[in-house]
DNA sequence: AATGAATGAGGGTTCATTCAT
DNA sequence: AATGAATGAACCCTCATTCAT
């Protein structure tokens, strides 16, 4: 049995291994990145790919698999059962947007992601594995807006799901437009007459989540003879 | 003259045909459709393809900026000088969340231009035209924004362009998430726990954009005598 | 009668005209210039060339055609009957280097043409109009050594169509090696060992040409006392 | 180690054994083969030739270089130190016409060598292989004639280059026009009024540069008492 | 388990030639 | 006669995948 366990655990490390490359790859070649370029990173032979991973779509759905979960790491790690939902949300917001700045490169990967799953052909293996980590990231999200409906914080009217869609669409879309500034920083050849470049997206961030949580927020019913 | 003409407009015919063949090859076959595959929908030989595209990287950009005109038209269409700011952008999105229902692989196409855009090698001229597009369009939306913020009814502090990418990258977050869930539908083999395709998208939109535009507002109404 | 003769003057002035474009196509682009290129370049549509051309070989074969007739002028213009056979024989060399300077490119089509005919598939016609061309102009070179033969002047052991031969090969080689010298002044990457550009070809194929002209003479028996 | 060793030799067999089929096919087909007739001449999958050459040109060009190769072998067999420099130039006519001879489809090769390259797009590597190859055969030339120079046999006025250039393009230009008259042979339609494929070239070879050597020669035999 | 040589199906692009106007 | 749009057969090269060692 132990045998067995450790060659599981070997052969566990070298996919990471081989993860690990395959980011690096994916940082400079993106996803036109082939075999070659990931096995000569992770200096194994291109067959020894094959050994570990069905296929080249199936190697980068992994790639995402483990993106996703380490995304949901810092989410988890940004919450505190001891704070109230509204900061909860903001920490995992702000978990999330450090996620962007300190892993580009993966960041850039979840935005494809949805790309790259639509033109695989990976096994149905790797797709319900990608399904089952997002789901486990959703979760954690969705739970602590599940919890400040149901202590009254956040209003009834909306789901605690669709309030998730409502954060991760906003900030998602608001840092994939960063990362298209910044492409186009460099890519630039005639100008615009809007400077995306210039500005703070980090902080239209952070306004437009407190905007939206604001309103997300049960109003305090004022003393009764107060509101019009 | 009327020759030069006709053979003008016959060209650009062709042009949109070719056009619209690859949109329809792009609806079932994405970025990575073929030449060949563009020119038997167009029924028309491969070579007959480079008579009016430079390269495939080029009719790419081309589709995407007839997209962004076709948009920015219904952006037009959508605004009526006598109405109040607010209701102009209230329009403005229901025009945008319509479009992407009407025109939904031209609304992919838009939401993977900036991939392919990274990615092609297109002419200067392409890359120029599409920035061109993309300038005009942006500009509908941010004058009804700074007309708003001139006439005192949105606040002061944040800039229209600001704004309007609040707007935009909101709603196209929500839009673009829509996408992902219908395309699961299609796709799904393993069920997960949330079912995004039950969510009603378009009231999301309807309701972040509406809580976005309040907290633009301003909100302290002057003293009635003071409004000219 | 007049109109026919009318249509096929200016037929031939069509034709000449191609090929002057041709020519300076080939001047930029050698073999490999497209029929667009030509046809541009005439300021005529594409498939007009096919009306004065049935193939792209033949026209490259009558532009050949063309060249080899200019050359024999030049060498007709060289001889003059009063003039001794080694006389001539210099003067016909002298030419021959001269267009060589004066049309580079057409004497460069004239070291192409065996490769380029090798590799054509013209017509019959046009195969059979460079052989006449070809005749013609080796028929100044030889019918003046044969003439030099006649008169007792050059040794009567080696035919007047070999010295011709040999001629032709000693001043072609060494002007093609210049062409090659040239070529390698701009093309040069790395240094070798031996400059070809710094050589003086021309002074070479007079020495050399000189040289053979010697040494086909009769050498003339001096009177026995007063030769040295 | 040996292990390497025999991976080096193996690959090396493989390089050779496509380089025989491109010679065959370069008989065949001229520089016009494409990649898939060599491949399949080689018996190989076309995909294979590019592990050994990074792309057409390069192949010719190694093809080239192993022709400059073989040649000069060819003269380094005809040098006999103990021979005096004519009589090494002679042998070294001799070879070079041998090999003209006994290949003729990589003497075709030779010939068509700085058609090839001016045309190719061969990388720097290539083409610093194929300059050292064409110095070293230089080499064996030049070295005899300095020789001859500084033994004072041969005339001090003119360099060894430019005797050896004088020499080779005599011969080339010569066995060259011998190339035409064989290809006339086959392809011949029309009668020409010369029949180049009657002359013995191989004598005019000979005789001309029989002739070249001996105006090279120094005259003047030292008085015979000066003579060791 | 690991290798890396070999495969071969395409993909984008070019261009001589044709033909309807 | 002249046009130039259309054709479609090639061509070079890439790369995910396989398989003998």
């Amino acid at each position: 049995m132990s045998v067995r366990e450790r060659r599981d655990r070997d052969r566990e490390h070298r996919k990471q291994a081989i993860l690990d490359a395959a980011e690096r790859v994916y940082f400079s070649k993106g996803v036109d990145a082939t075999m070659d370029d990931i096995a000569s990173a992770a200096e194994i032979a291109k067959g020894t790919l094959y050994l570990y991973f069905p296929s080249k779509d199936d190697l980068w759905l992994s790639l995402i698999v483990r993106a996703l979960a380490s995304l949901e790491g810092r989410f988890r790690d940004a919450v505190d059962p001891a704070d109230a939902p509204p900061v909860t949300i903001r920490r995992i917001g702000e978990a999330y947007v450090r996620y962007a700045q300190d892993h580009a490169n993966m960041f850039r990967l979840l935005l494809d992601s949805a790309h790259i799953v639509a033109h695989s052909s990976a096994s149905p293996v790797s797709l319900g594995e990608l399904a089952r980590a997002s789901d486990s990231l959703w979760t954690v999200f969705t739970d602590t807006l599940q919890d400040g409906i149901d202590r009254g914080i956040f209003r009834g009217d909306i789901g605690a799901f669709e309030m998730a869609i409502i954060f991760w669409s906003n900030t998602t879309g608001l840092l994939r437009q960063m990362g298209v500034a910044r492409g186009s920083e460099t890519r630039r050849r005639e100008g615009t007459a809007y400077s995306f470049e210039r500005l703070d997206f980090l902080r239209l961030v952070a306004v437009s989540n407190e905007l939206l949580l604001q309103s997300l927020l049960v109003k305090e019913q004022p003393p009764p003879a107060a509101t019009p």
